[in-house]
DNA sequence: TTAATTTGGTTCGTGTCACGTACTAAACCG
DNA sequence: CGGTTTAGTACGTGACACGAACCAAATTAA
């Protein structure tokens, strides 16, 4: 196979969908948005949520391709530029304190992530990659490029600039509430 | 916190995060992309990446409002409109077909969701919802469309049908393949 | 200083999700 | 008819996530 699916392992949709279908009525799509010439609008609702499905099957293949989930990426992602303890850890990842310590025992189990004590703080720890896990880190992150720009290949240069620009101010616009 | 979160259970990154970080060095990034003005610009691959995380906690959220996974939001989506076997719901999420059997056997058992005998193969099952699982479908379409709308505030109307647009078209890029 | 409380982490039990393998039965092919 | 595909299920395994309970260090209060 070339390189698609078989993988597997994290969620992929073959067939993109936001949280359903795909040809549906369109529920809020405020004002008359759609239907120019032969362009294709779904709505932004629609379009940001099967968006989002296609990142994240771009996003679990890579990670599965070294068999790592999604959350696993995630992990080393947060780690490759910061030493968190677990309480931060599960900041970052938006998770449960009581998640971290499986989620770390795993990718600890795994060679990736060490956990040291504190030096200022008994109980704290300090979690970090290991060489092996920032070696691995770089690799994902690399093939985590290669992926998602691919996914872009319907758009031209333009339209990929001001897709990275308006995704960015989204997102800028939530963390900076 | 400011925002909200809380709501829990299910993934759902109260911070966003690509593979990981945020403020991170940017990998690929092609050309010189970003630094105009004051504009930001995470590159693709980041914004993109982050954006998804907002997008599936979003969903997320909306579906652990209900006691429901992302997973069963999607698979109530998916039914609002089709009446597909096991095999055709697996394909339609991505999944393998094993996995579907739990996953209709529990919205079955919230009674959201129906498994007849197919008229014309004495093999398969339609897998339909029932009126309860429409209703809360209905909700769930409306919830998400609020929430996934309220993230575009940092968008003006302009941006936000551009960015709807480039979204589509690079799904619809993938889905035409 | 001691007592009470907050904070950082782990443990445990439960439930969901997804996989792969194995298996049954109906449908299809030759 | 016999052999093969096809639709679904059953079973065992492992990852993931939560909440509640718990320990120990750290901080605050009395």
């Amino acid at each position: 196979m070339p390189d698609d699916d078989h993988a597997a392992r994290a969620p992929r949709p073959a067939r993109p969908h936001p949280d359903g279908s795909g040809a549906r009525p369109g529920p809020v799509d405020g004002p008359g948005a759609g239907d120019l010439a032969g362009a294709v609008d779904l709505g932004i609702v629609d379009s940001l949520a099967q968006l989002s499905f296609v990142v994240q099957a771009a996003l679990g293949k890579v990670a599965a391709g070294h068999g790592l989930s999604v959350i696993q990426l995630r992990l080393l992602g947060v780690l490759r530029d910061r030493e968190p303890g677990m309480q931060e850890l599960a900041r970052h990842l938006g998770l449960d304190k009581s998640s971290m310590t499986g989620l770390v025992d795993r990718a600890e189990r795994r060679g990736l992530v060490r956990r040291d004590p504190s030096p200022h703080d008994g109980r704290a720890v300090r979690v970090s990659l290991t060489e092996e896990g920032h070696g691995l880190a770089r690799e994902l992150t690399a093939e985590a490029d290669r992926r998602i720009l691919a996914l872009t290949g319907a758009l031209d240069d333009a339209q990929r600039t001001r897709l990275s620009v308006l995704a960015s101010t989204l997102v800028r616009g939530l963390s900076t509430l």
